[in-house]
RNA sequence: GGGGUGGUAGCUCAGUUGGUUAGAGCGCCUGCCUGUCACGCAGGAGGUCGCGGGUUCGAGUCCCGUCCAUCCCGCCA
């Protein structure tokens, strides 16, 4: 190694060594005379001390540029009391500098390398400067963060004789799911690989081949528009266990993210986790990820508004699944104008005609729609939203699915101003975990007109919810579970259909695909599982999304090393890129121009 | 595919109703400075106002188109 000692390690204990250290630049405090750099490594930061009496090296000094990597030799000297500097763990030594190797000059930075400038600065920037970005101890910090959430999971899962096995990339494309990146095959003219989404089906075959406890921190890929928790290449925590069922899974997990907010955050997260069945999920909530940490809750006034003489909450609340709910956002009242536009534009992007409301102010309501409302009316909204003084409550009349989304994002929406307002408190730092569990196995598709998987083929139903699959399908529990945190989803999982009687039966006759689509598609996995296939389940966690929580960070490309903008490019390596004539002629590809229309 | 926000110096931003030579802070360059730690002080350089078109005597400012970034909807079995 060029260095004796990183730039976090020495201590008065080391007064009078002769230590070599290596890093980059911080700043430069050049005082004519003495010359102060502070060098940075991964681990820290230490000050060398440059004198005229060494005219060589004080002279090359001053020409230091910040990020320039250096490597410095000297002694190390304890500061005089008035020189320490006690914000720093080095702080009561420095190094008094003999020599100095430059090994890299830094040119002008492209943006400022200080934490509360560089956090403004345009992503964008960043992202071309990634090395740059990434640089900073702040950022630094993160890759190790993820690195660490990374050893918990692996020693959890180790330490429960998980095996590590790793399933192809190159995979065939299951139109079911996402869209998927296509690889043309060169070998294979005219066919395509697809890169794997999940490694769903492979662990699935894994289980049938006896290996009982699979995982493997999994690269996944899809081809479908970006977010700020979205990237088209992710890692996932993806595990598959057999001859269990939910209540093992369950605890594993539990498990798993206990060991890891205490291994990486010193943190002690209460197990068990609670757990909530999706239908009370989503009308209690209107998400079936709730965000558990503010209490704003969904109230149904579907059977009051039924005789109600005010015309349009009366016609949708006897309209056939659809509802009329509201919540109450207290303390909300003072909203502006602005922000009540703002709320009124998203429940319209969301399927509402408007956005009824009533604001309690100075002990009366006031409302465009209050004239409507009978005394009685009035008295059991009251009673049930708990209206009092400085309340607002928004109400959404629509289907029961539309309903769920308005109130659920309205919800969300409040509790941020609410929140900006400090009249509630959203902590960071406070966890409530959750699962949800009791899903749909099976929703019901209105423009194919059939029934398509909630979530996918494979996912066995609710042992006492069989019978109902060959009459009321619609009303099959799957035996599905969502591991949920704060309102983001970090994974999910279920048990399996192990039995190739009932999976072929949910392929053809629930799913409608056809037996020779079913065969080419799924044949392999049927054949494979009248070979002895045991009771299997598994669940995959989103470990982007688990580092972002974690950090406490709301984009996932803060934890990914080199993210990928909104456009899936990587702004640095400028990829994608362009290919030659000649490779597409060896995958025989023509290429079509784009529709300019 | 749709909606919102943003794009002015290397960076972060200001720029009034359309009106003289487009400004500030930081950074950069030069000089001074022997105990700083975001060192300080003095001076200087640096601009196709994202790009293209239009309206106008005159456009950073108004209009149309387009590109990029970002947030959201659709999408994400």
């Amino acid at each position: 190694m060029l260095r004796t000692h990183h730039c976090n390690s020495l201590t008065v204990a080391d007064a009078g060594k002769k230590v070599t250290l290596v890093g980059w630049v911080d700043t430069v405090r050049d005082l004519g005379g003495v010359r102060f750099v502070d060098l940075r490594d991964r681990e820290g930061i230490t000050q060398a001390v440059f004198n005229p009496s060494r005219a060589e090296i004080h002279a090359q000094a001053h020409h230091l540029k910040s990020e320039s990597v250096v490597q410095i030799t000297g002694t190390v000297v304890v500061r005089d009391s008035a020189t320490v500097n006690s914000k720093m763990k080095t702080g009561e030594i420095e190094v008094v500098a003999e020599q100095l190797v430059v090994h890299n000059i830094c040119q002008p930075l492209p943006f400022p390398m200080e934490d509360d400038k560089a956090d403004k600065v345009s992503e964008d920037l960043r992202l071309e400067y990634r090395y740059l970005d990434l640089r900073r101890p702040r950022n630094l910090n993160l890759v190790k963060m993820r690195a660490k959430a990374a050893k918990a999971i692996r020693n959890t899962l180790e330490g429960e004789d998980f095996l590590e096995v790793e399933t192809p990339v190159l995979f065939k494309s299951t139109p079911e799911g996402a869209r998927e990146f296509l690889v043309p095959s060169r070998m294979n003219a005219g066919q395509f690989y697809a890169l794997s989404q999940s490694p769903q089906q492979y662990k699935q075959m894994l289980m049938v081949a006896g290996v009982e406890k699979y995982y493997q921190m999994a690269r996944c890929f899809r081809d479908e528009d970006l977010r700020a928790d979205r990237q088209p290449e992710f890692t996932q925590v993806d595990l598959e266990m057999s001859f269990i069922d939910r209540e093992d899974m369950y605890a594993l997990i539990e498990k798993v993210l206990k060991n890891t907010w205490k291994e990486v955050l010193g943190v002690d997260i209460p197990t068990p986790f609670p757990r909530m069945p999706y239908q009370e999920a989503m009308d209690r909530y209107g998400v079936d990820k709730p965000d558990t940490r503010f209490a704003i809750e969904i109230v149904d006034f579907t059977e009051l508004f039924k005789k109600s003489e005010f015309k349009v909450f009366n016609t949708i609340a006897n309209t056939a699944g659809s509802v009329v709910r509201a919540i109450n956002a207290k303390g909300l009242a003072d909203i502006t104008q602005g922000e009540l536009t703002n709320l009124e534009t998203i429940a319209k992007t969301l399927g509402a005609k408007g956005l009824a409301f009533i604001k309690a102010e100075k002990g009366e309501w006031k409302s465009p729609i209050l004239k409507f409302f009978s005394d009685a009316e009035k008295a059991a909204l009251k009673e049930k939203l708990n209206i009092e003084d400085g309340d607002i409550v928004f109400f959404a009349a629509a289907t029961w699915t539309q309903a769920c989304a308005i109130l659920g994002r309205l919800r969300l929406e409040s509790a941020q101003l609410l929140k900006a307002r400090g009249k509630i408190e959203i902590p960071v730092d406070k966890y409530n975990f959750l699962w949800v569990i009791e899903f749909p196995l099976m929703l019901w598709d209105e423009d194919e007109k059939r029934f398509l998987s909630a979530h996918h083929p494979f996912t066995a139903p609710v042992i006492e919810d069989e019978p109902l699959l060959k009459t009321a399908p619609e009303k099959v529990r799957g035996r599905h579970y969502d591991i949920v945190l704060n309102g983001v989803e970090l994974g999910g999982g279920s048990i399996r259909i192990h039995n190739p009687d009932t999976q072929k039966y949910i392929f053809e006759d629930i799913l409608k695909i056809p037996a020779d689509i079913v065969e080419s598609r799924f044949g392999y996995m049927l054949k494979a599982f009248s070979y002895g296939a045991p009771p299997h389940g598994g669940i995959a966690l989103g470990f982007d999304r688990l580092v972002t929580m974690l950090a406490g960070r709301s984009s996932i490309r803060d934890i990914v090393a080199f993210p990928k903008t909104q456009k899936g490019q990587d702004l640095m390596a400028e990829v994608p890129g362009a290919v030659t004539p000649r490779q597409l002629r060896d995958l025989r590809i023509a290429v079509v121009e784009p529709d300019t229309k």
